[in-house]
RNA sequence: GGGCGGUUAGCUCAGCUGGUUAGAGCACCUGCCUUACACGCAGGGGGUCAUAGGUUCGAAUCCUAUACCGCCCA
């Protein structure tokens, strides 16, 4: 860095977010801007967060997914609807018993130890201070939600309808209890619903063990990638088609080592293409064998304990965790000649979402909901289009999982969690009640008797109720009756059949209707080089850290534009450096005008149309086509393509061409008083529209806007959404300022080329091939000529090219800038023998094209007449540089 | 095995209903303390649009295959 920079950084002006942030938030808490009324006339626009599990930390994915909901609710909020976003966590059964679990490990105590009632004391405490926390890192990040609403899925209110919508189902039948292969994880001692299971792709091998034919020498050889079960195998099966097997079907064979005399089977479910077109088959450990079992009434032998360690069933081998005894069973059944053959295999195998974990298949007693009735109307919303998901594409894999979908596994072995309201007689008798049933719920039995079932529901079951709970259904309706249906639901694809999938079906069940219309589906969060950020992997970004660094308004602005509409984002710590320089140019550029506002006080809502300018005009017009464009985005829920919009009108339209176009010729000068009022005005639809992405900064100026000119500091939340005025669209009017920049670019072009230094003041010719353009330069020159360092300006149609000059030649003018003593011909003539050799190329292209008569006949008019004209200038063009070309070679 | 997405500049991505001189940000090179901004300004270099066919007067864009990357389901 040089000296000077450093003396410059001493008395920088960038933008320091941090007290700002701060205060901001906290002014709009106290004046409880967030709070939803749930009595008012106006349109209401609401918004569920999808619950954080309490367990976590605000992560990137976390960030990015509320930066999204806080756009949606920030931007309903200025167009005037009743905005309410209900925050809240999830309780997080598992992780959050496992937390807690360990705590108790290290303090040499254990769960059972201390009993159940003083383990959910102690859980408790510790899931609310944790929901607290991860929340309050969302006020950091400014979310606007409506704290007074804060809801958790343990809760008291969110619990009733947990309880309630148990009894429904059970009353409906849809909620029943069988005995049946689960997921269940050996770590955490639960069972799991196939939507906690994640598959991981494994190197693994394919055994052949030989089973010997009972009274024969004969023997039937079975692929497994599970050998351990076969301590529990009950039957051997083979296709009913296999005409290889089929003398066999009948015999007996005996299981190797355990000596179990087991029958050979024919079932429909074995494909004789895989393996060797023989199964073991094992009841207790594996569904399809379950299912086997029942066919041929099989015996179920569970070999394992639910720690994945071998059970009394296994002989020998009890005690030994279920991979120790692969390894000696594998030995033995070799040692005595049993194992055929190992092959490599490619394993997918099922793992808990939670400890990651292999899950055991496993027979036990569980509680299901059967799904096939409440996916109909599910099915049929997304269907109709009555629920649309953004990026539409994601509406498929919704389609497939709720055509195929299966009965619901919801109990859990686990005593963190809404206790499965379900109370047992010493007969076995049940009752279903929300609370412990009564004398009168029960008759003929003692109710002080009656034992509580021992497990805990899904915490998935309390979440799939989220878009109603939080409105404190079923025992009260004025939320619901305000704010439901939401509108949208904003997640990321992994939890669409966990959260999605099943709110809907939610939805409609127990309320009669959809809880949200639209479903905005975002990308995962990933590093610098791809891979999903995970705790596990370490290669997460911390929020917070670029919070501090950087602000949250870069943060989000950042994590917006870096995020491509329906695609995952790569991120690295640098990429917020993209935000944070936004922000300073828009800090900046709005110092440079309310400095030279002075004591000029615009009316920033309306605007006169008299006294403008072209300049005024153009950015009134490029304003109404960014403010459609923004909207349109929105509609579609393209937020990075908003936010690109708004970026460039800002940096590029606004910056760099119009507060440069306005600055007065000479330093110290005053800007025009109808321009001035022009930058003030836009500069407040900017703000405006910039708010949803970058709340405090917007707030910021907008406040101090407000100040200096009315005298009163207004917050800019509910200030009016921007609307696009056509009239003040003009075609006409853009296309002249194209060709105005089209000369000042080139002007610069030819400078920077020859070296020439920026401070130095030059002439400029510019012979035109029409009036209009010389009138529009000539009209024009005092505005711009301080962005080409012009001395004095000659235009016309013929003008005479000064003898020593650099030239360049654009559509419609050819460009001198006398710079005697300045040209190096050589340099000069490199750089036009370089444009020439590009437009020869392009006028070859179209010369060929309108020759060709087949594109004459087809294409239609318009297209020819562009093209036509197309080549007519670059004709034009080459000839000029030809000649000043020439012109150099006789110097 | 089935489904879905992706493949465009060194990197991350735009390019929506086929006709643009294929764009942006970052990185790179040159010059610059120029009346808000060096977290900046101006200029510049850099692409056979994954591959192969096809449709068409015309394909980054539409169709069909193939390859590779990623995700989901089994």
């Amino acid at each position: 860095m040089s000296k000077q920079n450093e003396n410059k950084e001493n008395k920088s002006t960038a933008y320091q977010p941090f007290e700002i942030e701060e205060k901001i938030y906290n002014d709009w808490l106290d004046k409880k801007y967030f709070t939803a009324d749930n009595t008012t006339d106006k349109k209401s626009y609401s918004i569920v967060i999808p619950p954080p599990n309490v367990t976590s930390v605000l992560h990137l994915g976390h960030a990015l997914n509320n930066t999204i909901q806080d756009i949606l609710i920030r931007k309903h909020r200025m167009q005037g609807f009743e905005t309410c976003w209900i925050p809240g966590a999830d309780h997080a059964g598992i992780a959050t018993q496992v937390v807690v679990e360990k705590q108790l490990i290290k303090e040499g105590s254990a769960r059972r130890d201390i009993g159940r009632e003083k383990f959910l004391e102690r859980t408790e405490e510790w899931a609310y201070s944790n929901k607290d926390k991860i929340l309050h890192q969302l006020e950091k990040m400014g979310c606007s939600c409506d704290w007074s609403r804060t809801a958790f899925t343990i809760d008291e209110v969110r619990s009733n309808a947990v309880y309630e919508v148990f009894k429904h189902l059970y009353d409906k039948g849809w909620i029943y209890r069988g005995h049946r292969i689960v997921n269940w994880c050996i770590s955490c001692h639960t069972s799991l619903s196939d939507d906690e299971v994640e598959h991981v792709d494994s190197k693994s091998h394919l055994w052949y063990i030989n089973y010997k034919i009972k009274g024969s020498d004969e023997f039937l050889t079975v692929a497994t990638t599970r050998p351990e079960t076969m301590l529990g195998d009950t039957a051997l099966a083979v296709s009913p088609k296999d005409s290889r097997f089929k003398k066999f079907v009948g015999k007996t064979v005996i299981l190797p080592i355990i000596e179990r005399e087991i029958p050979i089977v024919a079932d429909s479910y074995v494909d004789p293409e895989f393996g060797t077109g023989v199964v073991k088959v094992t009841p207790a450990h594996d569904p399809n064998d379950f299912e086997i079992g029942k066919r041929h009434d099989l015996e179920e032998i569970n070999v394992m304990n639910i720690d994945g360690t071998i059970n009394e069933n296994g002989g020998k081998f009890k005690g030994l965790d279920r991979y120790e005894c692969r390894k000696q069973l594998l030995a033995e059944l070799k040692k005595k000649n049993y194992l055929a053959k190992t092959e490599d295999y490619d394993l997918s195998a099922g793992t808990c979402y939670r400890c990651h974990n292999v899950i055991e298949p496993y027979l036990s007693d569980q509680w299901f909901v059967k799904m096939s009735e409440m996916a109909k109307p599910a099915i049929d919303a997304v269907k109709t289009g009555e629920i649309k998901f953004h990026p539409e594409y994601w509406s498929k894999t919704y389609l497939h999982w709720m055509e195929n979908i299966r009965d619901w596994c919801i109990s859990r072995q686990l005593w963190w969690g809404h206790r499965i309201p379900v109370w047992y007689a010493e007969d076995g008798t049940m009752f279903v009640s929300k609370d412990r049933p009564k004398a009168e719920d029960c008759p003929g039995y003692d109710p002080e008797k009656l034992v509580q079932d021992e497990d805990v529901l899904d915490t998935w079951f309390s979440s799939w109720l989220w878009p109603f709970s939080t409105m404190g259904w079923p025992d009260s309706d004025k939320d619901i009756n305000a704010f439901y249906p939401t509108k949208v639901l904003s997640t990321a694809s992994e939890i669409i059949f966990l959260w999605v999938a099943r709110m809907v079906m939610a939805g409609y069940e127990f309320i009669g209707k959809l809880p949200f219309t639209d479903v905005y589906i975002h990308g995962t969060v990933r590093d610098a080089n791809g891979i999903k950020m995970s705790k596990s992997l370490g290669n997460g970004i911390d929020p917070l850290e670029i919070i501090d660094k950087f602000g949250a308004d870069a943060l989000r602005i950042s994590l917006v534009l870096a995020t491509p509409d329906g695609q995952d984002p790569w991120l690295s710590k640098n990429t917020f450096e993209l935000g944070r320089n936004f922000i300073n140019k828009v800090h900046q550029v709005s110092r440079f005008v309310m400095m030279r506002l002075e004591d000029l006080k615009p009316d920033l809502d309306n605007l006169k149309d008299d006294d403008l300018v072209i300049f005024d005009k153009w950015i009134l017009s490029r304003l109404q086509r960014t403010i459609e464009s923004v909207d349109k985005s929105f509609s579609e829920y393209r937020l990075s393509t908003a936010a690109k919009t708004v970026y460039n009108f800002v940096w590029n339209d606004f910056c760099s061409w119009y507060v440069e176009l306005i600055k007065p010729d000479q330093p110290g000068g005053k800007i025009r008083e109808g321009s001035l009022h022009v930058a003030a005005y836009v500069l407040n639809q900017i703000l405006k529209m910039m708010h949803p992405f970058t709340p405090f900064v917007t707030e910021n100026i907008y406040t101090e806007l407000q100040t200096q000119i009315t005298g009163k500091s207004d917050t800019i939340l509910f200030a009016s959404w921007p609307q696009s005025d056509g009239k003040f669209i003009d075609d006409n009017l853009e296309q002249s300022l194209e060709q105005i920049q089209a000369v000042v670019t080139a002007v610069r072009s030819v400078r920077a080329e020859l070296n020439v230094h920026p401070g130095k003041k030059s002439d400029l010719f510019i012979r035109v091939s029409d009036d209009a353009f010389a009138t529009l330069l000539e009209n024009h020159i005092q505005y711009f000529r301080s962005l080409i360092r012009v001395e004095s300006l000659h235009v016309g149609k013929d003008i005479k090219k000064p003898p020593v000059s650099a030239s360049t030649v654009i559509s419609g003018a050819e460009i001198f800038v006398p710079l005697e003593g300045l040209i190096d011909i050589e340099v000069e003539k490199t750089r036009l023998e370089k444009e020439l050799i590009n437009l020869k190329t392009q006028l070859e292209k179209v010369s060929k094209k309108l020759a060709n008569p087949d594109f004459l006949s087809n294409a239609p008019d318009d297209v020819i007449s562009k093209e036509k004209a197309k080549k007519e200038d670059y004709q034009e063009r080459t000839e000029k540089l030809n000649k000043n070309l020439e012109q150099i070679m006789g110097w």
